[in-house]
DNA sequence: GTTAGCATGTAAGGAGTTACATGATTTT
DNA sequence: AAAATCATGTAACTCCTTACATGCTAAC
């Protein structure tokens, strides 16, 4: 009986090590783009600014540089050879670029990391990045994430009528428009994701308003 | 000359001390909040959560009570005495409610805060939690708030377009799309953003078409 | 008399930012 | 040769969350 226990209580602690390991946005969206093909720091902001453009601000090379280099120590990234290609060998002394491929233990834990997706990825931003990696999913994660997010809205859109209507009138005109405001964003927000969770179960009709029923 | 120096350099330091005093979103918003009569730890998150649902999740207890105690020592709340109103003397031990009210300091605090509204207070963030205090913010500050926030908006929506338009054809189709809700939403609050300049500027109609040209 | 919800707090740490410091390469 | 831009990195700090610990009050 102990001895189950004792085992027991270690396997939940190796999941619970699994599950929560630092799961950073930034790691996820950096392996992520480097699923595409080798860069180097400097260049990874600029593809994760574009790709990530709609959802958030780019990263600083504040957090970047110091998140490859434990990358790199992890066993997820390795440094590039700077061979091969006509880069002009260094000649004089260092501090070249370090250009940054993913390896295959770093594509292993991409997908670990994508397919785990919890409730916490159902956040504005959580959510924006696990879209932009959509390509690289797969379809159930897919679904589930985004039923997860509809869900999240729901809840929100629930939260902001409650508000207008049982604080409705001791709150200001400003905070009133506010209030609206989000909720018209949420409504938009579910509507977009209903089409896009119809095409992720029914992937036929490609736009077009076919003469099909349903 | 020298002491003119000493001088200079001790008001420049006052001065950045002064205009980067830790303005966190939290202290601006219980501030806010508490502007409206004194509230415990508790209903802050409550009423907090109510006027800033639109925008962000709650603030957690973690944050909410040191930050409570930090204004409080900063002498922007005070503790509201317990007496007068027919709450029940505690009697036995301590650990009663901690009831706090916004003092002639925290006024003023407030308004500085509101006032300076720097190029921080664009951010998504930032700007509802600005917003959401409209009323109790000079006419001017709030035109000033609103054209930021729209430029922020534009600037925006013109990196997304750059990106489909430059690196379109290399995005997938989830990221396009992601791109395209984001365009989508900005366009969105930009012409919000419109009305309510608009509205700040021509007070006049309170909705209903009028015969008004213009 | 024990569960559930109200209420207050602390300690540790996560995920980033800002500001700084430096060097290489290209453009003017 | 100066200025701009590309490129890498560190140290200190900020703001907030999670997880924990505690106690009071009402309802069942």
């Amino acid at each position: 009986m102990y001895r189950l226990d004792t085992s027991t209580t270690s396997i939940a602690i190796l999941f619970i090590a699994i599950v929560r390991s630092g799961a950073t946005m930034l790691e996820l969206a950096v392996l992520g783009i480097l699923h595409d093909g080798p860069l180097h720091g400097y260049e990874v902001r600029k593809e994760l600014s574009a790709k990530l453009g709609a959802i958030r601000a780019a990263f600083s090379y504040g957090s970047l540089y110091p998140v490859l280099r434990r990358m790199r120590e992890a066993g997820w990234l390795a440094e590039e050879a700077p061979d091969s290609t006509q880069d002009a060998p260094p000649l004089t002394s260092r501090r070249g670029k370090v250009v940054y491929r993913i390896t295959a233990e770093g594509k292993e834990h991409f997908s670990r990391l994508i397919a785990q997706a919890g409730p916490d990825c159902y956040d504005d931003e959580a959510f924006g990045v696990h879209f932009a990696f959509f390509g690289r999913t797969d379809p159930a994660v897919r679904l589930r994430i985004l039923e997860g997010r509809r869900r999240r809205l729901e809840e929100k859109r629930e939260g902001l009528r409650d508000t207008l209507h049982r604080a409705g009138q001791r709150l200001d005109g400003y905070t009133l428009e506010l209030q609206r405001h989000g909720l018209d964003a949420a409504d938009r927000e579910v509507r977009w994701l209903n089409e896009l969770i119809a095409q992720e179960l029914f992937p036929a009709s490609n736009d077009a308003h076919t003469s099909e029923r349903k």
